[in-house]
DNA sequence: GGGCTGAACTTGAACGATCCACGGGGGTTC
DNA sequence: GAACCCCCGTGGATCGTTCAAGTTCAGCCC
């Protein structure tokens, strides 16, 4: 009833620690009728080897950090939660566990994160959210931490160990996509907050529609990212002539939504960005960002630093695919 | 450069390992001046216990594991994510990490939570979503994996380690608001998916009203959980009479508030369940899930078990919070 | 037949923290 | 002053796995 150990199991076999070590991790080293023997027996016995054990061994603990990431943003908040779901789904079929834990700070997180990495409890970690001149990076190279992030390194110095979302291929597709639908006048509502996020977004819808400076300025507004301000910035846009809009966000354009369908147009003059449950319950188009891809890309460079702490790695963009939606008959 | 371990720093200070260990685990053993000199040699090689060689000496892994449930049904899936915030925030404080696994069926997380439990990369686990005749906490029981459950064990044994929400008591506090607020019909918006969760919350809102069985036929309405469906369902209601609606999901409470919007209602007349970032964005009322109590209970409850397997517990019920909303000025 | 090779398996020694039995010094008690 | 206890601290053994260095033995060649 006691849980069996390589020690026993090999007791019990007449066979060394090591053989059966060898039967589970180095398969053609043992010849194939002890093999079959020992595979036989570990089956029958359920015997699994200690995670504890092999950790201290190997200075490996064959996990991942991941800071759960505040309460986001309002609607918004479910891209992070996709991008876990892939994140951990494809840690498990490498062989990684996704270790969890809170920070209110950066500071906080990498400070975690550190001696996460000393108590041999990770063995690299994934970062989000990354923003102007995010110390992070820097900070877990000098202690040798492995990772990857989400995002860019915004502003600063480039460290190759990233994959983000083409922010600006994305909302230049927006853009295209209402012209090609007929509109002539198309606006684009925005984050306020300097984000560099928001700023690539912008870029990408104005260099679609080769906008000049005057006419970028008149049809872009930028307020923060709530539904009431989303609802006040297409009024605003719809009065200065705009048929059409690229939202930098899924609450931004539930916001235009409102907007628009209180005066009898068609939702599909809007498109937002993270393709969100609420944009699908509602039948607006939105980009989908490639989270999948992004988390498959940043599993990927920490397996290689694992693998390999010196390796040298370039950063990805990934481009968002846009989602068009009709609406549906009762609330169209 | 190397990473301090009890021995270096012991040799360094011309004490024993235990001494260092001790001021670490039990300082009142160690003698003042002795505990002074050792943690400041602490402090200066940033020494820290590896957390793998705890785990093996003393058969427990300091972790709890979770399972990263499946994408959640449109906008409702952010309760399960407030709950891993609140979790993984107390069990931090309590000195256990979270350990994230994916699984797509109940089967495939047993056999992975007891996997996890024999190779010591976690002591206990939390589960969440119980369902009727639920057979996790059974199976769980039987392999002796320390558990605690979000969710009731609706149908199956009472193995009393569960916390959960009082959907009755909401749904009934809902049900009184409103007819404080003068309504004489009010509705219950449902699912028909036969959940006893909704069956719980269906029950709430008829004992509060007193409603004979013909009335609770006539006033309620269950359909699938989509905004659309929500809006047919709340037309309905009105065509029957209803002035005000209790609905079991702010997803439904979304699609009857289009409906309402459209006629020129009071968004006031809707209570929605979860109070989700839509129903706060739009102004809509919601039933408050108190996440963060359910969160400490059942962090409580695998805690209790870890140090004393046989310990005996009890579920335990906590009613939601009503989180009144009058809407906003623009889009109110 | 001596020596070499390689396959198949065994053995001891780590990895780093904690438990346990014990030792030496100092004080108390009879 | 001898027996006893307490406090502080020591060193060995232990948790379960894997690496590195053996050992054994069959096969082969000159």
């Amino acid at each position: 009833m006691n849980k069996p150990t390589l020690a026993s199991l090999a007791a019990e076999l007449n066979v060394s620690r090591q053989t059966i070590s060898n039967v589970i991790n180095f398969p053609d080293r043992v010849r194939p009728e002890t093999r079959a023997r020992v595979q036989e027996a570990i089956e029958r016995s359920g015997y699994r080897p200690s995670a504890a054990a092999r950790a201290l061994r190997n200075q490996r603990a064959n996990a991942l950090g991941l800071r759960l990431s505040n309460p986001r943003n309002g609607i918004s908040g479910s891209i992070m939660d996709a991008f876990t779901h892939s994140l951990v789904e494809r840690a498990d079929q490498s062989g990684y566990r996704i270790v969890l834990f809170p920070a209110r700070t950066n500071e906080e997180e990498v400070d975690k994160l550190v001696e996460l990495r000393r108590t041999l409890a990770i063995d690299a970690c994934i970062l989000t959210d990354t923003w102007l001149d995010d110390a992070r990076p820097a900070q877990l190279a000098e202690a040798s931490v492995p990772f990857a992030a989400f995002g860019r390194p915004w502003g600063a110095k480039d460290h190759g160990r990233w994959a983000d979302v083409d922010g600006r291929a994305g909302a230049a597709e927006a853009a295209a996509h209402l012209r090609a639908l007929g509109h002539e006048r198309i606006g684009y509502l925005g984050w306020s907050d300097g984000s560099p996020v928001g700023k690539d977004r912008r870029v990408g819808w104005a260099q679609a529609l080769c906008l000049s400076g005057d006419q970028e300025a008149e049809l872009a507004v930028e307020v923060e990212d709530t539904v009431d301000d989303g609802a006040a910035g297409m009024a605003e846009l719809l009065s200065r002539g705009a048929t059409a809009v690229v939202c930098a966000s899924d609450t931004l354009s539930l916001g235009a939504f409102t907007v628009i369908r209180r005066r009898g147009g068609s939702r599909q003059c809007i498109i937002g960005f993270d393709n969100t449950p609420v944009a699908r319950e509602l039948g607006l188009s939105s980009m989908a960002q490639p989270v999948d891809e992004v988390a498959a890309t940043v599993l990927d460079m920490v397996l290689a630093q694992i693998a390999d702490p010196a390796v040298e790695l370039e950063g990805v963009l990934i481009a968002p695919a846009l989602v068009a939606r009709q609406g549906s008959a009762l609330t169209g």
